[in-house]
Order: C-alpha cells, then sequence, then structure tokens
DNA sequence: CTTGCCTCTGACGCCAGCGTCAGGTTTTAG
DNA sequence: CTAAAACCTGACGCTGGCGTCAGAGGCAAG
C-alpha cells in the first residue's frame, strides 16, 4: 500500500487460501462470484490472492455464521475497506447488528428451555 | 389426563393454532409432517388439535431458531411428553445445548466486530 | 340456497452456501 | 520426463422449512 511495498508480498494460490482460512476451495471460488473477492490471474488463468486474503475469508466465514448474506457483506465491504460510510450503509451496520442481538436473546432463551430440561431429566431417571 | 378431563376439553382447528403460535397453516401441516404432532380428526377429515398444541408449537418454533432440525426435535420430544430419556438422548439434549451456547459465543464475536466497525464509522464521518 | 371463509391433499418452487462430478490444463516433486 | 497434486470452467445436486398454486370439499350466516 506504501511505496515500501515495491518489495512485492508474495501471493498465495486459492489451495492455500481455503487452507489457512479452513474453508473448501469451492467456496472461495463461490465468494469471488459473488463479489466478495477480487483475484488477480497468473499468466495461465490461476488465481493469485495477497495473504491477508486468508483472513478477509475468516471474517467471511464470521459473518456467515451470524447470518449476514454475501449479498450483504459485498454491500458492507467499503465500510471495512475504506472505513467511510454513507447513511445508507450505516442504517445497514445498525440493523444488522440489531438483528444480531435478538438473535443471540432467542438462543439464550432456547438454551435456558433446553437447561430446564437437562436439568430435570437428569434428576428424573 | 386424569379422570376429570371428562369434561372434554374444546379442541382447535388448525387456522385457530396457526394464528395463536403466529406460524402459517402450512407450518402446522408441516410439523405433522415430520412427526412432531398428531392430530385427531373430525368425520370429514380437518384436524383437531388440543389448545395446548399452540404452546406446543411456539417452542418448536424456539427450537427452530435454535438451529434443531425437526427430525431433532422429534427425536427429543418424549423428553418432555414424559420427563424420562435413555442415555442417547441426553447426549443428544447435552449436545443441542453445547452447539447451541457455541453459536452464542459466535454471534457475540460477529457482533463485537459490527460494533466495532459501527463505532470507527461514527466517529470517521 | 348461496356466498364466503376454512380446510383438505398433492406437488412444485425457493433460497443460499456450498458439494460434487466432468473433463481439461498447470505446476510441482522425484 | 513423468506422475501426482493442484488448478481451471461449467453445471447440476443438496438441504430444510416452509410458500404457493391447483382443484375440491366442508360449514356457519343471511
Amino acid at each position: 500500500m506504501t511505496v515500501t511495498e515495491a518489495a512485492a508480498e508474495r501471493l498465495i494460490r486459492i489451495g492455500e487460501v481455503a487452507r489457512g482460512a479452513g474453508v473448501s476451495v469451492r467456496a472461495v471460488r463461490y465468494y469471488e462470484q459473488q463479489g466478495l473477492l477480487i483475484a488477480e490471474r497468473s499468466p495461465s488463468g490461476q488465481r493469485l490472492y495477497r495473504q491477508d486474503t486468508v483472513t478477509l475469508v475468516r471474517f467471511f466465514q464470521q459473518m456467515f455464521a451470524a447470518g449476514l448474506t454475501s449479498r450483504r457483506i459485498a454491500e458492507l465491504l467499503p465500510c471495512w475497506d475504506t472505513g467511510h460510510t454513507d447513511a445508507e450503509q450505516r442504517a445497514m451496520l445498525r440493523a444488522e447488528r440489531d438483528r444480531i442481538q435478538a438473535k443471540v436473546d432467542d438462543l439464550q432463551a432456547a438454551l435456558d428451555r433446553l437447561d430446564e430440561v437437562i436439568a430435570i431429566t437428569d434428576t428424573h431417571p
């Protein structure tokens, strides 16, 4: 990103990204298709990624686990790329946050109910 | 369920169950198909449910929201019907509990990351 | 009687995040 | 040089909890 980057960063191929992030190669291709990743190409057509792509993919997984769609993630990508957002994006961020918080509450309630049942069935052989 | 039940409980039809639990009629039929509900039938073939079915359906929704499949719920139904469980069921209960707990942790982590971004983008117009 | 709402049984559709197979090229290890 | 491993581009399949349409019967009110 700075001028010192002239010390060209070593690029990695898709398999290394996948192993590094703990996902399948297919998944990484899918992310590209959804506009989440952009890859350079080697002369023969193989995808080449920067090393921090691994971190990015892990982040995608985290967001997927939180219920965001790839579309939403793509729409919000500029936020952590540039740190800048417009009003619409801020609204989306808040909406997702609230949705996740609600889901956490739901899960916690479900957890409590299961724990009830477990407690009962343990004392009730 | 006791003898006093002779004062026959009023049975309700599928629409009332659906409205009461806040789900679609289609969903209630689906639950029956998956073995989660058993309905009596009127002479003309209409499904008739006990009133507490509404509560049961709400419970299903809670478990679905927690990521349990209808199959799992069906396998665990005896637990809260009879209060009795075998070793296998107890193991499943614990497994689901742990899975949900892990999911809560994941969601919480995602929430924290989103909050980070929100904080940054708020101070960074 | 008929109007209008509720219910019935199939059965196909949908979405999202991949899995997986096919058939071919490229890179790497020995 | 060769074989294995890794990569490529399509393109169809899968899962689960329903939505939805089709076509037909049931039931209280006016």
